[in-house]
RNA sequence: GGGCGCAUAGCUCAGUUGGCUAGAGCGCUUCCCUUACAAGGAAGAUGUCGGGGGUUCGAGUCCCUCUGCGCCCACCA
């Protein structure tokens, strides 16, 4: 047991904690108990972008605060931690930091040394690299990356078990991704397709609707007349994409529309390009839309796909996997005329076009400038385009109803917190309109794990996929050879190849209950902590990350993949914007737990009710810091009193022989109610309604109840009284550092170690007394020393002056608790005598001594 | 267009099944070096609970409606 100090202070409490939760493994998963001992936490891999930010510190605590409580319930809690490292934002980073890019048709370099290393000038060129070099550099810089989040995490004071750590570009993850998805090939819930995509032209790969996020861009509509084919007159439509002219495969309009329905039918000509397309009628077309009558290209936006495919139109693809026009004309389209704009980017190639029509006087009237929302990828930078290519999906119900109804159902078997987030879930899978992207043409994440037989013209046979045993995984295929072929027959005739695609990062992270509870690895492990008992996680990655989730599980263990799940608001700044890096307004963590110690940047996380958008406040952390630093003091002041009545917390002591004052007993009355409501809380996942009723109670403790018994605990009136006073705040304090315990890990912790052995993170929460106390009776007391103290503000005294006599009118019931609690009156307010009378009104007289 | 959330003191927010005079912190005012704490303590002021209607003995709380703000989804010619 350590000394208590004569001067407590925060500093430096951090690390010293941090340093001793580590080397006593406190926080070590159980792996012994059984099931229902277990309490496990899918915890979210944070994007390993570089930097962690206040969103991280704010979900992540309020996660720890509830394993933290649970783990003093009595459950063994597996709280994993795993970095998701793989994908487009390590790979976006790694360029941006290095300056280069991944191109597959360099050689390798050995040795190869990057131009830089960290911020690039603006104006730099990225340097073409290959594969195997650019996934040095990958792995290179989440190394680096990962040493700086586990840092962080650390002083974040995050009860984790370091033991239980994965990577998403980890060898088990790819197993355990690789393994799954051939089951789902197996079961016939994956499978591949030559099918339009939405492509970003930047990353050159495609993107899944999960992905996409409107943004608002200006645009322009451009009024253009086609020639009726073998007619007079034309039919002038409205586009905001007149590049895509040469991509045109017909007009069209609502069926019901008489300005158009003669015309159904006929053909019209393309201006410049003099294709002959049809004129259609579909219903997607909206009457009031501009002319009312559309191109469809191939593809302009989603609709065309539609379009395209349920009138079976024909293919005039015109842009490139990387948003040029493609060097040559589609069929039918005029080559000259077309060779004007091929290889040209959309925006040169709009220009060229507008210039072209005008000239042709094809364009009418002028151009009618708009702001529209365009698809982009949520990490890109320029619009999404739509190309054809063959692509891996799983399903999920974009194209099966009943499967839709089936995961909305999973939703339904996990408790949501708060409860109104499941309606989010319930609506984008009821919103669904394809099935799940997983293939990604990039470079940096599991391979698909995949061969295909090569043809004897040496075209790939993708209907009939090599799959490698689930006993060979993780495989690449670039550099594994499927069974039954030798390496030399790779890229041959009568071959085969090796799917060049990684999954999309989701189609990882949605194993991580899998990935963490080391499924098929370790199955007496899975079994203890699957399904999960809790996901955390951030309310805008509902549609990602935990619907992938549910649809993995669905497949694979025909239940949901955790009984809760937690969801925690944004971070806001002090504008109430949204916070974000862009923005520049981000405050670093590292520096506000320095400024203000860790335990108060929790506080302020933690007083935000669960799943609700919260303003960033220091203020709030100064709160926070007070309240940590008076949990210190108020420490010692019971501690001080020595060791014979405070061996507290011990289970044997016997508090009903020793606490005998009543207004000892109404204060545990009182905090035994606060007990059950902040355990009330805690196990509905509300941290931050624990912590106010804790607090609330703290607050009231030290004010009023330790004011009022101080003299007793100083032997005023005896020993017997004195170890009553002094037994109760003992006990009081023991409770009062356990509940606080999740809350504020560090003061607790070293309050704990003034008195007591072991973490107080291993120490029971705490249960009532249960003594018979009135929680009420001290109420009158307090009130009337709170007059005694009013009237000596008024008075401008010190609240250490005397008051010579205080007659206090009360009604029956308040007399009898004033009458116990009269003795403490006399000493926390200096009063010489109290007289008590009977009346129907509460009314207090104070007279104060004469000051000389 | 569909869904969800929010609206309470100057600010940030509590207020759980309807129930005494609506609370906290910050900020503000006044006072106090008091041996747990001056990075502290004591006391005080501050509200048409967004508007309107309804149910009820009783509504910040339940129902309807309107207004404003935010988020998600859909729409993208």
């Amino acid at each position: 047991m350590a000394k208590i100090p004569d001067k407590p202070t925060l500093d430096g409490i951090e690390a010293r904690w941090a340093d001793q939760w580590d080397t006593d493994g406190i926080y070590r998963f159980d792996a012994s108990v059984p099931r229902e001992q277990v309490f496990s936490i899918d915890t979210p891999p944070p994007t390993v972008s570089g930097s962690l930010h206040m969103g991280h510190v704010f979900s992540y605590t309020h996660t720890d605060t509830i394993a933290r409580y649970q783990r003093m319930s009595g459950k063994s809690v597996f709280y994993p931690m795993g970095w998701d490292d793989n994908g487009l934002p390590t790979e976006r980073r790694v360029q941006n930091y290095y300056g280069v890019r991944c191109d597959p048709s360099q050689p390798y370099h050995d040795g190869f040394e990057p131009p830089f290393r960290g911020d690039p000038p603006k104006k730099h060129h990225a340097v073409p690299i290959s594969r195997p070099n650019f996934l040095e550099l990958c792995a290179e810089l989440i190394e680096i990356d990962e040493k700086i989040f586990e840092e962080l995490f650390r002083r974040l004071g995050l009860s984790v078990d370091w033991n239980h750590h994965y990577t998403t570009i980890g060898e088990r993850s790819r197993r355990a991704s690789q393994r799954a998805f051939l089951r789902n090939i197996d079961r016939g819930e994956a499978y591949s397709q030559e099918a339009p995509t939405l492509w970003d032209i930047d990353f050159r790969t495609a993107v899944a609707q999960a992905e996409l996020e409107d943004r608002d861009r200006p645009g322009a509509y451009h009024k253009i007349a086609f020639q009726r084919a073998g007619a007079d007159g034309a039919i002038e439509i409205d586009t905001t994409r007149p590049e895509l002219l040469a991509a045109c495969v017909a007009l069209v309009a609502h069926p019901d529309d008489d300005r158009y329905r003669a015309s159904f039918g006929t053909t019209v000509r393309t201006p410049l390009y003099g294709v002959e397309v049809p004129v259609v009628a579909h219903e997607l077309a909206e009457p009031d839309k501009g002319t009312g009558i559309a191109m469809i290209c191939t593809f302009g936006d989603a609709t065309d796909v539609t379009w395209w495919r349920e009138l079976d139109l024909p293919m005039r693809p015109i842009i490139g996997r990387d948003g040029r026009i493609l060097p040559d004309a589609p069929d039918d389209v005029d080559a000259e005329a077309y060779g004007t704009i091929a290889g040209l980017s959309a925006k040169q190639a709009q220009r060229a076009v507008v210039e072209q029509l005008t000239e042709a006087g094809a364009l009418i009237g002028d151009v009618r400038a708009i702001q529209h929302p365009v698809k982009f990828y949520e990490r890109g930078e320029r619009p999404l385009e739509i190309v054809t290519s063959r692509q891996w999906y799983i399903r999920n119900g974009g194209r099966d109803a009943d499967l839709r109804t089936q995961l909305v159902a999973r939703g339904g078997e996990v408790t949501w917190h708060p409860a109104h987030m499941q309606h989010r879930y319930d609506n984008w899978v009821e919103g669904l309109n394809g099935d799940w992207l997983v293939s990604r043409q990039r470079f940096f994440g599991p391979p698909i794990p995949v061969w295909y037989p090569l043809d004897e013209d040496g075209e790939p046979i993708h209907d009939e996929p090599l799959l490698p045993a689930e006993s060979e995984l993780p495989i690449d295929p670039s550099i594994d050879v499927p069974d039954g072929y030798t390496a030399d027959q790779r890229g041959v005739p009568g071959g085969f190849v090796g799917d060049p695609d990684v999954f999309d990062t989701w189609a990882t992270s949605s194993m991580s209950p899998e990935i963490a509870g080391r499924w098929e690895e370790d199955p007496d492990l899975f079994d203890r902590v699957f399904p999960m008992d809790l996901r955390p996680q951030g309310h805008d990655i509902i549609r990602t990350w935990l619907f992938s989730t549910v649809v993995r599980s669905n497949f694979e263990f025909d239940q949901a993949p955790w009984r809760h799940a937690a969801l925690s608001g944004w971070i806001l700044d002090p504008d109430r914007k949204k916070m974000s890096k862009s923005k520049g307004n981000v405050v670093t963590p590292l520096d506000l737990f320095d400024r203000h110690g860790t335990d108060a940047v929790r506080y302020w996380a933690t007083s935000a009710r669960p799943g609700v958008d919260t303003a960033f406040s220091e203020d709030q952390m100064k709160v926070g810091r007070k309240l940590a630093n008076k949990l210190l003091n108020v420490s010692k002041f019971v501690l001080g009193f020595g060791d014979a009545e405070v061996s507290g917390g011990a289970p044997d002591r016997d508090l009903a022989n020793v606490v005998t004052d009543p207004v000892d007993r109404s204060m545990l009355a009182k905090l035994d109610a606060v007990i059950a409501e902040a355990t009330a809380a805690f196990e509905d996942y509300d941290y931050a309604r624990a912590l106010e009723r804790t607090e609330e109670f703290f607050w009231w403790f030290c004010d009023n109840y330790v004011e009022l018994v101080k003299g007793r605990a100083y032997e005023s009136r005896g020993a017997d009284a004195a170890a009553s006073a002094r037994t109760a705040l003992a006990d009081a304090l023991s409770t009062i550092q356990r509940m606080f315990a999740p809350l504020l890990p560090f003061a607790t912790e070293e309050a704990w170690s003034w008195w007591q052995s072991g973490s107080v993170h291993r120490a029971a929460w705490p249960i009532p007394s249960a003594l018979d106390g009135d929680p009420d009776l001290v109420d009158p007391v307090i009130e009337v020393l709170t007059r005694v103290r009013r009237a000596k503000t008024e008075a401008k005294q010190s609240q250490r002056s005397s008051v010579d006599h205080l007659a206090v009118t009360a009604p029956t019931a308040a007399l009898a608790a004033l009458a116990a609690g009269q003795a403490d009156l006399c000493d926390a307010g200096s009063i010489g005598a109290i007289s008590l009378l009977d009346g129907d009104a509460f009314d207090c007289t104070v007279i104060l001594s004469e000051t000389t």
